[in-house]
DNA sequence: TAGATTGTTAATCGATTAACAATC
DNA sequence: TAGATTGTTAATCGATTAACAATC
């Protein structure tokens, strides 16, 4: 088990290189990844060392080669249902965000409690009413869901989706949730990373 | 200067608190804090300290009181002016949680390339056209600015941004940008959150 | 009083960076 | 060859947690 870091570092360097790759650069040094996502060198030689890649001194990594062992590192072998609660202006956007990237991680439903929503297909992806929630995701295999709902709604999805027997969950509002042990949680908080920026820039006035 | 990872968790205890106090709860204890967020009582009780703030002994934190001692230290004292770069679904959620809240960050400014958005109110906000951008945020006295446009423009904007005098910049985009060392810059990248999800998925194979 | 709670220091844990050997 | 680059260990830095004195 690599540290989280690592891994979201190891998502972004396969972006970038899949770019440079598209342009018909073959290899890559570590000082020239490192530059596009600002940081040191040795870090993405350390990373990519811990996944057990090798590049060739003087010539860098092969970047074909190295997109392909992270991809064997970092995705699922079987392609991952993921499920959109809430499907807004926020989860539209994500939805959006997937569609067309060719990938192992679909979205593949939403759901909602709007009845003008409900029923119709959003972004490409078939809308449910949100009581049924349990059932789609049990019947669709469904092993993420992405919470992007009101903030008030959330306790209770999140504990519909803990009944699912969802693997993890995304939460993208501003209710902080609380999940068995089991489920994996990630959230982030839009408003906090603002709040943070602010603070940071205080000292910062010319 | 606080450590950043205090100051994430000062915004996140805030709003907390005012949803406690909403409720009539006029003093909360440390291990009450942290469950809420998931964390330890030891740490709720570091960043309080680290504020400078005293709570009771046996009675715990007065909730009015610590939510100002919070604003005192992460606030800036004078309103903060924030544009949103790109007004499609994600900049339109953004603007959307902004609105209606009682805060010292206001959005007040939109920007697009899109010829039917320029010069319309969306989300409650002003659009103007990108080529705009330096004049708009030098007059409007903008001092961060939100990327949610597609990925292909953002080093344009970047640019742009640079040009114009902004302190602090949040990058929802998936491309990662270089900036000068007196800009404040957070990058949050969505993909990378859910690619991060599924590896850490993997073990909880049932 | 005893138990619960705060505030704070010291220890631990984890992540980054410095240093450097190997070698093309 | 000399300089550039990789791979890896050791040192450093920063963040969390354990431990505990103080006291209501």
């Amino acid at each position: 088990m690599l540290p989280a870091k690592t891994i979201e570092r190891l998502s972004q360097y396969r972006r970038t290189l899949l770019q440079i790759l598209a342009k018909g650069k073959l290899h890559i040094f570590s000082h020239e990844l490192a530059e596009f996502h600002n940081i040191t060198a040795v870090q993405v030689r350390r990373d990519i060392m811990l996944i057990g890649y090798s590049g060739q001194l003087r010539k860098g990594y092969n970047v074909k080669k190295l997109i392909d062992a992270i991809g064997k590192t970092i995705d699922s072998k079987n392609d991952q249902n993921i499920a959109i609660i809430g499907i807004g202006n926020l989860g539209k956007a994500i939805t959006s965000y997937f569609n067309g990237k060719r990938s192992n991680l679909k979205i593949i439903a939403a759901f909602d409690r709007n009845p003008a929503k409900v029923g119709k297909v959003i972004s490409g992806v078939k809308c449910y009413h949100i009581n049924d929630l349990v059932d789609i995701i049990k019947k669709e295999n469904i092993s993420i869901g992405i919470i992007t709902t009101p903030p008030d709604n959330v306790i209770d999805i999140a504990e519909k989706l803990t009944m699912s027997g969802i693997k993890g969950i995304l939460n993208f509002t501003t209710t902080p949730i609380k999940i068995s042990q089991n489920i994996c949680l990630e959230e982030y908080d839009m408003i906090t990373s603002i709040e943070k920026l602010t603070y940071f820039i205080k000292d910062k006035n010319p």
